[in-house]
DNA sequence: TGCTTTCACCGTACACCGTATCGACATGGC
DNA sequence: GCCATGTCGATACGGTGTACGGTGAAAGCA
């Protein structure tokens, strides 16, 4: 949840880089990123603390630091970790569009079930394992499109770029009842006719299953155009 | 060093020496707002802060209070103030295909321009004053298609979609050199044949304006070819 | 005029946070 | 037995948001 400055971390080694410590266990990376991820998904991101998770491990606060060096990492951690979830495996299905499809629905699907994803996503731009995996992945699936290398990156980053707006809408669009009757209030106010007449329909924009297809669909139109002779 | 204390400084000062109160105001939301999106725009999100806006303008962190309510409502307020910033006023490009991807661009620009916006729109779905212009507008702009209410909201929300996730994919492709080494050492690994394969393209997936201007291209493409006859 | 209410400002305190520094201690290699 | 290595932890520092209550000046009213 914390907002996070967009700085420099050029010059450090990125997590997956670093060797995890074997020695001893009691702890590990793994029983802290497991442990983390069950907070973020149960309370929210904002609950994951250093401390929160010693404590729930039964050890303090900085023997954490001798499997991460920063917060950050944990939240890199993280997000790699989810995005195992994100993979189809094996084969996919035939025809670039069901496979590219199928991809972006579980993408959605996962970052749907860990909501934090959406808000680590935001200043996180690390490539781990296994997201380069999912990039793998959804280069076989518009293989058949013969598409050149530029392009090819351009349609998959495309629909993951689409994905990951919806996701965001559609975590953001249980608006609370009072923001309702604020709308309401300035809807009679007249400053807003194509609102006030759109006002029948589903005017809350509220992002859901039918909308994703749809307007995924959509997309894929406009690249089976662009790229199918 | 400056003075760290100001408190002991105004207990101790002699009431002859002090300054007459000043006049009703000396603080007011549009200058906490100013300050705070000042803050943001030069050091970040994370470096805005109750205590770091209240010294700026010279004034104790619970001065702030009276004016909002949570540092949250901060953060409203300050996405929905450079919501004004996306508004195109007067009148559109003629043509819904242009007068939305200028709507596009210019919500891009402002989200670049701000970069902490999308983190705000993350965890933040209020509808603010200015929000509410920038759909009124696409509506406008996509009047001429005559979809039906829930279309039209479907398809302005679609482009929004799209420009977020587009600007946040912009905004963290700045990968830094450690991460670039760390790829390079994977890609070599052989467990990523096809990301392998096109390693001689642009592998980064970098999102710059044309891409933006060309995957927009794409989804208008398959709104035109689903909504006009 | 004096009394009361209102309200902007803020001093203090509390419960958190990430993490730097250093030390205690168990182990493995020599 | 000794030392190097590596895990775990106690303490401390400098931050954070904000609850609570106080203060003093202005505004409303008698």
């Amino acid at each position: 949840m914390a907002p996070k400055d967009r700085g420099e971390e050029c010059g450090r080694t990125p997590v997956w880089a670093r060797e995890k410590q074997q020695r001893r266990p009691a702890l590990s990376r793994d029983a802290i990123l497991d442990e983390a991820m069950r907070i973020a998904d149960t309370e929210g991101l904002g609950a994951v603390s250093i401390r929160r998770v010693a404590a729930n491990l039964g050890v303090r606060p900085m023997s954490l630091y001798t499997y991460i060096d920063r917060k950050e990492d944990l939240f890199d951690l993280m997000r790699d970790n989810a995005c195992r979830a994100m993979l189809l495996g094996g084969a996919l299905p035939g025809g670039w569009r069901e496979a590219l499809g199928a991809i972006a629905r579980r993408t959605r699907q996962v970052m749907l079930h860990h909501s934090w994803m959406a808000d680590i996503t935001v200043y996180n731009s690390s490539v781990g394992p296994n997201s380069l995996r999912h990039v793998e992945e959804s280069i076989r699936a518009v293989a058949e499109l013969d598409a050149g290398p530029r392009e090819t990156v351009e349609i998959l980053t495309a629909v993951d770029k689409f994905v990951l707006g919806h996701v965001i809408f559609e975590l953001g669009s249980h608006s609370g009842l009072a923001e309702q009757s604020y709308v309401r209030t300035i809807l009679a106010s007249g400053e807003f006719p194509e609102l006030a007449r759109l006002a029948g329909g589903a005017v809350s924009g509220a992002a859901g299953g039918d909308d994703f297809e749809r307007q995924l669909g959509w997309l894929l139109d406009g690249i089976e155009a662009n790229f199918t002779r």
